[in-house]
DNA sequence: TGGTGAGCGGTTGCATGCTACTCATGGGGA
DNA sequence: TCCCCATGAGTAGCATGCAACCGCTCACCA
């Protein structure tokens, strides 16, 4: 958080430090289960309290950290079953919006959407995690974006984040990256060929595996936690997609 | 907004005073394109502008209104485009979340549901407009919260909330109303039958019907404004639903 | 007459003072 | 020894002061 001195720049201080703060949560800097006050952040951002206040609850309307009367703040530490709701919907959500996307998406866009897949080779190449996720959600915000619906593609990138703050971890395994690396290879096969269907399915399954994935890694690292009961819940919505 | 008083429970201020602006705006009595300053909101509610001010940071967040720096704050008027790009999430979610929910609905749950139902009726052959937005909204978020994402629930009522802006005069027509009742009527046969994919179907008629009622009212009362292009947007998500 | 800039009313944005609340601790009483 | 309550340290919540800023009007000048 050292390097966290609010910018000049004409943006309002309070959205200023509410990026600064999301960001140090997602970094992984401020970490969940952890007390802060308003008072210790507005010291060490070099602001007074009142816009750390401001970005506070605007945060905790994200539900990314919880504010607790006269005591503080505190990393709200994400239970398995909120990461299976997050991905209920993003897996209901993303692959009717991906496969309108490849619909729309003029010649230009795919080209756009290769580059974006070539910098998540280029990053999981270099075994850098944090960067291979970056680009990951570039690449699926810009497939997204292709749907036209800006509302869609703004909650899902707050989905995304809020699943960052456990996803650093347990995501980026040798095994799992490989799977995953397919499942991206065959989304821009499906949008090459403009099989619109087809994205959606390689889409699903995509953030499927993500999700299972994840849930696996956070109840393996939770002793005393079966990962069964919540893989089960995954497609419980998302089978029923009419 | 004379009987904004806010009242002396726990709750803070700023979580009162949210609320208020919220129904304010959801009720019509705050207008789209009207333009507000903190300062009188804050004297005609009593508070100080520090909470009006937080209070009108999360509404921001919602999409309700646009704070405009140092010029004051303004009601958003949401444009068809949104409008639509709200029911295209709405339309994807909600029926498998219901579906979801028929499949885990107890019996009790059921015989709550038809209370609800009852009560759209009554608000209906009263001919309280408002009260049958109000009861149907219930009905709907009822429904979902059977499927036990608590998370796509909230999601569904800040969307509904949002469209509530536009939505108060042009939904009630005579034999639109019909229409809809007759939705849910199938529905509630549906869930009854606990055919979940019957569920799926009919709500996804009743939404659909929702947005295309509201796009043309909408468009009827703008002059110049041709819904056919909105019409026809509306299912262009859903229909690659997998 | 037309254009320009200085002043003004009104607003937000941020800082700060004060109060009430929460929790933890330690001392005193049973 | 154990329990209870008083006390204190630390916090958020709200009110308010102040400055910077925006857009508008109107007088002044070319």
């Amino acid at each position: 958080m050292s390097s966290m001195q609010p910018l000049t720049t004409g943006a309002s201080l309070t959205s200023q430090v509410t990026d600064m703060l999301r960001a140090a949560v997602t970094s992984g800097e401020m970490r969940p289960g952890e007390h802060y006050s308003a008072i210790g952040l507005a010291e060490k951002l070099g602001v007074s309290r009142t816009p750390v206040r401001e970005a506070l609850q605007l945060l905790e309307k994200e539900g990314i950290v919880r504010i607790e009367k006269n005591r503080g703040v505190r990393v709200i530490q994400m239970s398995l079953d909120e990461i299976v709701q997050i991905f209920q919907i993003r897996i209901i959500l993303e692959p009717p919006a991906a496969a309108r996307g490849a619909e729309a998406a003029t010649d230009r866009d795919l080209e756009q959407i290769q580059v974006l897949h070539g910098r998540i080779l280029d990053a999981a190449a270099a075994g850098d995690g944090p960067r291979t996720l970056q680009a990951d959600k570039e690449f699926h915000l810009y497939l997204l974006g292709l749907a036209g619906n800006a509302r869609l593609t703004e909650l899902d990138r707050e989905l995304r984040n809020l699943v960052l703050t456990r996803g650093l971890v347990t995501i980026p395994s040798a095994r799992s990256g490989q799977d995953l690396a397919d499942d991206r290879r065959e989304i821009i096969n499906a949008l090459l060929r403009r099989d619109s269907k087809a994205v959606a399915l390689a889409v699903r399954e995509h953030v499927t595996r993500t999700a299972k994935l994840l849930v696996a890694g956070v109840s393996a690292h939770t002793p005393g936690l079966s990962a069964e009961e919540y893989l089960t819940k995954i497609d419980q919505l998302s089978k029923h997609c009419t």
